[in-house]
DNA sequence: CCATACCCTGCAACCGGTTGCATGTCAACA
DNA sequence: TGTTGACATGCAACCGGTTGCAGGGTATGG
């Protein structure tokens, strides 16, 4: 970096003030230690000679970076970034810093990644995590790790709750009239995919409706309506999508052949994301990620102060339904 | 973290493989240097013992960290996510990691985390950036840094051109009939928001239409909300928003009115973020963005390993004009 | 059989902070 | 006036890698 001016060290520093090397060091980490006219005396210098202590240095010698990592299934996913940016928000005003990552869905990749990040970080927070309950088992036996929306015993971990959202969901199409209903699922391998479908099962069961799990490929807008022709033909009145990006995919591929939601058919969305934008408004759980970016950082934070602590504590968000527009009498079978 | 096993160092993996702490290091880093016999029993004695290499460590030896910061106004805007997922994609391609800071519209946000990460990165992307020029001209001498959507002469940066596509907006909607438009501005200080307003500001003279401009508190739903009545008054019949979410806010507002789009009103987004979600589909600009946040990665890193570069680079992608269903011909004013 | 060169490995300094311990100073108190 | 202790500062080791340089060993060529 020819062109960067270098920046100081402590010696520099210690030398230009007249005082050791240590006192540099002490001025800006605990000033009580010395005399005030001295702290001001270094800091002035530092001031003046553009000082900047070198993290790394710093990381080097206490073993804190003052950072941590948050990985995500999809950065792009709307249900995300208002999580990331609460929990950012957080860690910042803990002075750390947070590295984000994309895990593309993947568990392997995300199991990758946690490695690059070892070493660079103090604690791991893991969004909907895909990896096998037994390497996260394994891994948190090296570095604190913080689970959002995955159930695993013995890691702390913040869970959003939309089951009883859902139930109620169910029990609206079922007041509408619906008898057949289906479920458009999500990542069967994730923790907030079986949650929602037993949830909606218990629901439907407890209530007499037909229940049809139809799997979709990804949380996405292509993979909801790659499957609205299966789902029109399982002969279900209504649908509840594991969630907003599904479920108005498939009120997309509906609307390109003329049949009308809800007129035609009804349907549920789950996460609040994009909901209050669809054509019509897509009636949806609304979920506190915001909170759960929040909470998730300060476990970890937690964490980090203590030797040994309790590494079992849970919390459970609470969800709302938002009725909105989606929701209707089933249409009478025209072909039965 | 008593209960975290320790991770050995070099001087651990050299003992138990009877080699000098050099050698280690070199297996490593630079295995060409030593005879493969030796690597491979050095790195059989480190998978033994799970040794991971230091990052604090080496970054203090070599003075490279391997990570880059990516700061954005807004992370739950719509627009940023596809951004800064390809560009952490890529970073990660290079074996760099990316921490991600919200500065939440404020440029003397922006500076104070830029000063946070000075030390901990190589290097900075920053998009949209509200600090004042003379700050960023004097950042740059200090750490490389790459700006998005934001034009300062001798900073390596990536524009994204809605020019020529809202210029064309304009023309649709002149062709449709309308006379008066308003232009919903965004946050005044931005690239960005003045290079929307110059072509849109050229193109209605060009047209002999009359522009309004009016300007919004954030680039937000609920701001655009904030100034629907202000719109109304001022007896326009179309209007183009700095962006799709303050269209939507006044989408959403009009409709709380009884006024049907484009019916009543004609409104054009930008970004195309939410734009195929909304109600009816809003015409809006779609930008590569995804394009963008790549090559301002690849931008930063090719300024890291060069010692003097020209610092001048210059990247512009294209943008599309997306017509979905929110123009329509003027309404013919009631109360005139 | 010796000189030369190359390959492999070790030594030790260095990166820039932090921190336990020792030392020195000065005021308070007996 | 001597003792005690609090306070301020310096010394030097340490964190865990990296890297220039030197030296030993072996192969090659004369």
């Amino acid at each position: 970096m020819s062109s960067k001016s270098r920046v100081p060290t402590i010696s520099e520093i210690a030398e230009r003030a007249g005082v050791a090397r240590s006192s540099v060091s002490r001025a800006f980490t605990r000033p009580e230690l010395l005399s005030a006219t001295t702290v001001l005396r270094i800091k002035r210098v530092a001031e003046e000679l553009g000082y900047v202590p070198n993290s790394s240095a710093r990381a080097l010698s206490t073993g804190k970076t003052g950072n941590i990592a948050f990985l995500v299934p999809d950065v792009a996913n709307p249900y995300f970034p208002p999580m990331i940016r609460s929990a950012q928000l957080a860690a910042e005003n803990l002075d750390y810093c947070v590295f984000l990552a994309d895990f593309e869905e993947s568990g392997l990749k995300e199991e990758k990644l946690i490695e690059r990040f070892a070493g660079k970080v103090e604690g791991v927070i893991l969004i909907s995590s895909r990896m096998p309950e037994d390497r996260l088992q394994g891994l948190v036996e090296k570095i604190p790790i913080v689970l959002v929306n995955r159930d695993v015993p013995g890691i702390p971990r913040v869970l959003i709750d939309a089951g009883s959202s859902l139930k109620q969901a169910v029990r609206l199409l079922a007041h509408q009239g619906h008898q057949e209903i289906a479920y458009l699922s999500g990542p069967s391998v994730t923790w907030t995919n079986k949650q929602r479908q037993a949830a909606i099962s218990e629901m439907t069961n407890e209530l007499g409706l037909q229940l049809v799990v139809i799997p979709t490929e990804k949380p996405s807008l292509e993979s909801g309506q790659a499957v609205v022709d299966q789902m029109m033909s399982s002969g279900v009145t209504g649908a509840i999508a594991f969630n907003d990006l599904i479920a108005h995919g498939i009120m997309t591929e509906l609307s390109s052949r003329a049949l009308g939601v809800p007129d035609s058919f009804s349907i549920v969305g789950c996460d609040n994301s994009i909901s209050p934008f669809t054509n019509p408004p897509l009636t949806s759980v609304s979920n506190e990620t915001t909170e759960a970016g929040k909470i998730a950082c300060e476990m970890i934070m937690g964490l980090l102060g203590e030797t040994d602590s309790k590494n079992d504590q849970i919390t459970v968000l609470k969800t709302l339904l938002i009725e909105r527009e989606t929701i209707g009498p089933p249409r009478k079978k025209i072909i039965s």
